[in-house]
DNA sequence: TAGTAATTTCAGTAATTACTGAAATGTAAA
DNA sequence: TTTACATTTCAGTAATTACTGAAATTACTA
């Protein structure tokens, strides 16, 4: 197979940004091939279509594995493995946030309780001691942020992602108004 | 100077994270050392702290820099040059996703939109413009609503991720009922 | 303006990471 | 089983990135 120029663009520019996260050029590079790709791909055909090696890319489709980012299949009468991107591109990015989390945030939190259960023994120890609380503090906000409206289907998030901080007008008549339902319920101070 | 433990394992852990991420382990290292100091330091100080060669550190400290992550200043009588992190965590914060949505998100929605251009000239093209358009469709939302969020104040950027998900109980609300308000205003349908 | 201290640059080298080809292992049909 | 692929592993090598020390530049002081 060879790449239509379209192509080559879109999968030459995910090896560059894979190469500017911590994942490498050939990793970037099949997974951008999967994901535009028609119909699913063999090892083989990903190899061929992108000039590496055929151990590389076994490694590259292992890496992709372990972030969950692929999906393997099979196809009638044929031994050989095919792999897709999930079809549904919010899954991905949940996906991809789950993983982050799981490798970058949570041992960083874990690091910094493990930390600001020490004693601070001097002024030095104390002020540091104070900013990781404080940088604790943030992540653990942001994270429980992320975990409460990861649990909303996609439907309602697109919304709320929609609405921006125009959601927050509304939230601000909370406090000044009694808002009358026209149904069964009220809200009134306090319901949220 | 010499780390304490304490500050050592923090230190140590964002060099860790810096190679996880494009930084490599120098500049995470720096940067943490200066988020945790108690008061501005010199390059000749970093470097003895953390054991690098003192050009290693210029090298990093001008990374920084580029990323916009510190702060320089100077001491009465000294010509050396001083660095501190900014002392609000939000500005380090929205700082960060600013330059790396400059550096990783622009070029990529600046690319999609330039191949989007293209007439797709067989089937395969014509799915990888479609999942690509998708791709566009996702990134411009996720950024619209951060660029509309990150204009709010502080304060009430946080009482907005405490609310999650929460929040959106009150929207579903607007379509279910006719909000009165108690003063001059009346939200009705549409208003949001 | 010369002299000195501080910082940056950069060529060379060290360390790390990426990649390949050959061998080993796994797998399914005959 | 044996055979014929298919996939993975891994040691060796290539490529890249990180780091240093010396030299050059810049900035301040006297």
């Amino acid at each position: 197979m060879k790449l239509s120029p379209l192509l080559q663009t879109f999968v030459m520019h995910f090896g560059e940004m894979g190469s500017r996260w911590g994942i490498n050029r050939t990793v970037g590079q099949i997974y951008a091939l999967l994901y535009v790709s028609e119909k699913p791909l063999n090892a083989e055909e990903i190899a061929e279509a992108l000039g590496f090696s055929r151990s590389n890319v076994s490694m590259g489709l292992k890496e992709l594995d372990s972030w969950r980012l692929t999906r393997m299949q099979h196809l009638p009468n044929d031994r050989r493995e095919y792999f897709t991107t999930p079809d549904d591109i919010w899954v991905i990015v949940r996906t991809l946030v789950e993983e982050r989390r799981k490798r970058e945030i949570d041992p960083t939190l874990s690091m910094l309780r493990d930390t600001l259960l020490q004693i601070p023994q001097n002024s030095q120890e104390e002020h540091a001691h104070a900013k990781m609380q404080e940088m604790h503090d943030l992540i653990e906000m942001l994270t429980n942020w992320y975990t409460d409206v990861q649990k909303m289907e996609t439907e309602r998030l697109v919304n709320l992602l929609k609405l921006g901080s125009k959601i927050y007008k509304l939230y601000e008549f909370k406090d000044k108004f009694t808002l009358v339902g026209g149904g069964k319920s009220k809200i009134t101070k306090g319901t949220l």
